[in-house]
DNA sequence: TCGTAACCGAGACGGTACGTCTGGTCTTTTT
DNA sequence: AAAAAGACCAGACGTACCGTCTCGGTTACGA
C-alpha cells in the first residue's frame, strides 16, 4: 500500500514561500517559466550531473533570463533539490505490512529502487556532495527531504515498539542511521552494488545481529563485556 | 597496541607512481615545492573548505608556478586527497583487543575521532563531495583510502570468524557498510552528533541486533527463519 | 587652416560598428566601462608601450572584469588602436596653403609633430609592429587609420593635378609611399632624428628630385640609358 | 658585377663576439647544435612567423636544450636576426653599373626581390616589429644589418658625386630613407604590391622630382620634362 | 692520467598573461 | 511589477612560454 508522500516533500522545496497566493500587483509569474526552468534543470542534471548544470545553461535552456531564475530559486542547490524532489518523491513507497520486518524491507527496497531505477540517484549524490560546501542547501536538504522522510520511518519502528515486537528502549534513530547509512555508503562510494538483495540484508543484520548467538542460554556474558567495552578499548587507542 | 597504517595510506595518493626512484632526465622535481604545496592545501582546506581551495590560491601560498602543482596533481581532488591523507593516515588505530566488539569498536572510534577532532572531517566529507562529480577522483579515492582500509576491516572480521567468534556465512562486506555507513552518515548529513557513544552503539546493534529476542527457549521459530531470512527473503523481491 | 579629420578617424576603429543606437534588449553596455577601458589602455600604453598593455592590467587598472574588455575589443591590437586614435587624430592637420609644397610641407610636418610630440609616436610603432603578426589587426589598421589618411593626401596631389602644378601622370600613391615612408623609415629604425627640417627636405627632394641638372641640354642624354636599366639590370644579379 | 657582401651581414650576427677563436678550457661548443637551431629557427620563422618561433619549440625541434640556445643568442630576437641574416643576405647585390641611376635601380631591386621572392620578407618584417618593443635587438639590428647595408647604399652616392653626376651638397641619408623608406613601407603596411617597377618608379621620382621644375627658362625645359616623364608615365600604368 | 671547466639534453622552477567560463547582481525594454 | 535579455564585476580555470636553474653525463684541455 503507497502511502502519500508528506507535504514538503512535494515539490519546489528550495523556493521562499512566495507568500500570499495571489492578488499581488503587477504581472503575475509566469506558470510556464517555472516549469520550464524545472525541466531544463533535470534534464541537465540527468545529462551532466549537477556539476555540469550551470544556472547559465539552465536558463538559456529554458529560454528565460537568469534573474528569472534566481527569482525563483535561490541557488543552484535549491534548484537541483526542487528537481531531484520531481523524480524521487513519487517513487517512495510505505507500505503497511504488519511487521518490523517487512515494514523496514519495504522502505529500504523502494528507497534502493528509486536510487537506482530512475535519475533520482545520480541527483540525490551530487545534491549531497553540493550540500557539503553550502550550508543552506544542507539546511533545506535536511529540512525538506531528510527529515520528512526519516520521520515515516520512524513511525515504522514506533509501530513495532507498539505491536511489542521490540524494546521500548531501542535508539531509533541510531536504527535507521545504520539501515539507511548503509545504502547511502554504496550510493555515495560505489564500491558495490545497490541491490534489492542488499537493501534485505541489511534489515535481517540490523534485526538480528551477526551473532546469531547459537544458544544464549546465559546471554549475559554476551551484553556485559560488550558494555564493558562500550567504552574502555576507545580510550586506548589514540 | 597499534598496528602501523597500510603503505597504500601512508601519503603522496594522488600522485603518480613516478615510476623508478631516480635515473630520470632532466632536473629532478624539487622536493620542497612538493611539500610546500601540500601544507598550503591542507591549510586552505582547513580554512575555507574543498571550494576555497583554489589550486591558484595554493600556488601563491605556496610560492610556487600554478604549473609546478599542476605538474605533481591532475586536478584539485588529487591535491586535495593527499592533503586529506596526510591529516587522516596517522590517526587512524588498528588495535588487536582479541575480541570481534573490541576490535570494532576501536576501529570505530578511532575513525570517529580523526574525523571529529582534526582537520580531517570536513576534508573528508569535501573530498566525498568532490569524488561525485571528477570520476577520476572517484577512482582515485576508492584504490587510495577505501579499499586499504576497508581490507584492514575487513581483518578484523575474518579474525572474528577464524576465532570463531561469529559463522564463515557472515557477509563482511555488508557488516562493514553497516558499520562504516552509519557514521558516514552522521558525518555527511550533520542531523546527529558522531559521538564515541555513537560509535560503540553501533556496534552493539550490528552484532546483537535490534530485536534482543527476548527469551530463546520457544523462540526456534524466531531463530530459524531469522537466520533464513538472513539471505532467502531478500532474493525474493529481487 | 585646420580642416576637421575624417569619420573613420575619430575613434572606437577596433569597435563593431554597433548597429542602431539603442532598442537593444537587455542591460546596455555601460559607456563609463568603455572609456575607463580605453584611459586605462592609454595610460598602460604609454607607459610601458604596447608590449606592457596587458589585458589583465588594464582590465585590473580601470575597474572592470576581464569579459567586459574582451567583449568590446576583440584582441589586445583592436584595443590599442582605438586608444592610439584618441591621441593621434586629433593633432593631424590639413592646411589648405595653395601651393603642392605648402600642403605637402604642412601635412608631413603636422605628421611628425604628432609622432614626435605626443604619447602617438611609440604608440604607432607599436601598433605597426603589432599588426604584423595579427593580420585582423592588420586589415582595421589598413581601413580605419592608414586609408582614410592616405585619402586625404591623394587629394592635396589631385588638388595640385587640378591647378595645373603637375601633370595628371603623376602616380599620387607612389608620391606617398615616398613621402610617408621616409617618415616612417626614421620613426620604425630610429638611426636619424625625425625633425620638422627632414619633413620639409623630403618634400624637396621628391618635388624636386636630386639632380638639380643646372642646364642639361646635351647631359639628358646620360639619364636616358639608365632610363632603359630601369628594368634590365635588375635581372641581372638574382 | 656582384660585389661581395659585408662582413657584418655573413652569420651569427646576433651572438657575442666569442672572443679568442680558441684555448678556453672545457668542452667546446658544438657546431652541429648551432646550425641545427639555427635551422629549426628558419624553418619555425617561415612557417608561423616571427610570434610563433618559440624559443620551447625551437629548443625542441633542434633536438637541443634551451639552455644551449640561450647560450648562443640571448633572446627571441638575436636568434631571428641570424636566421633573417642566412636568408637575406645571400640574396642582396651591389652591381655597378656605371651611373646612379642604374646602381640604385639595383639596388633596390635587388632589395624588394630578396624580400618578396624569398622567406626574408616576412622575417624582416617581424623583425623590425620585434625591434619596437626590444631596445637590445633594435641595436644589433641597426649595427649589424642597417648601418652595414646603409653604408654600401651612401658609396653609391658619393661615387655619383665623384662622377659629377649630382651635386656634393645632397644629403645621402635623406635620399636614402626616401628611396628605401618607401619599399619598407610597402612591406609593412602591404597596401600595395611590392613590385621591380615600383623600385624603378622610386629611383626615377627621387632622382627626377615630380615637379617639371618650373625654372629652367632655356630649352633645358624641353628635356627636364622628358626626363622627368620617364618616370611619370610609368606611373601612369600603376 | 687526471682534474676541472664548460659544454650537452632534459626538464622542473617561479612567473605572467592568455582567453574562456561561471556566479550572482544590475539595468534596460517589453508585456 | 515581472518578464527576457544581456551587460556588469570578480576571479578561477588550465595552457603556453618566458628565462633561469639543476640534474647526470660528455668532451677537451692543462697540470
Amino acid at each position: 500500500m503507497v502511502i502519500g508522500i508528506p507535504e514538503g516533500l512535494e515539490a519546489e522545496v528550495g523556493r521562499g514561500p512566495q507568500a500570499e497566493p495571489s492578488a499581488r500587483p503587477g504581472r503575475p509569474r509566469s506558470p510556464e517559466a517555472g516549469s520550464s526552468i524545472l525541466a531544463a534543470a533535470t534534464a541537465l542534471l540527468a545529462e551532466k550531473g549537477l556539476a555540469g548544470m550551470s544556472m547559465e545553461e539552465v536558463a538559456a535552456r529554458a529560454g528565460v533570463g537568469k534573474a528569472t531564475v534566481y527569482r525563483r530559486w535561490p541557488s543552484r542547490g535549491a534548484l537541483a533539490l526542487d528537481a531531484f524532489m520531481g523524480e524521487f518523491s513519487s517513487h517512495l513507497a510505505s507500505p503497511d505490512t504488519g511487521s518490523l520486518r517487512g515494514d523496514l524491507t519495504a522502505a529500504l527496497v523502494s528507497w534502493e529502487r528509486a536510487v537506482t531505477m530512475t535519475r533520482a540517484g545520480s541527483m540525490l549524490a551530487g545534491l549531497i556532495a553540493e550540500a557539503q560546501r553550502d550550508p543552506k542547501l544542507a539546511v533545506a536538504w535536511r529540512q525538506q527531504v531528510f527529515e520528512p522522510l526519516r520521520q515515516r520511518h520512524r513511525a515504522i519502528i514506533s509501530a513495532a515498539v507498539a505491536r511489542g515486537e521490540i524494546g521500548a528502549g531501542v535508539d531509533a534513530d541510531a536504527v535507521l542511521d545504520l539501515l539507511f547509512g548503509a545504502l547511502y555508503h554504496r550510493l555515495l562510494h560505489g564500491h558495490l552494488p545497490l541491490t534489492d538483495h542488499f537493501a534485505a540484508q541489511v534489515v535481517a543484520l540490523v534485526l538480528d545481529g551477526v551473532a546469531p548467538r547459537p544458544a544464549a542460554p546465559a546471554g549475559a556474558e554476551d551484553t556485559a563485556p560488550a558494555g564493558a567495552e562500550d567504552t574502555a578499548p576507545a580510550g586506548a587507542e589514540d
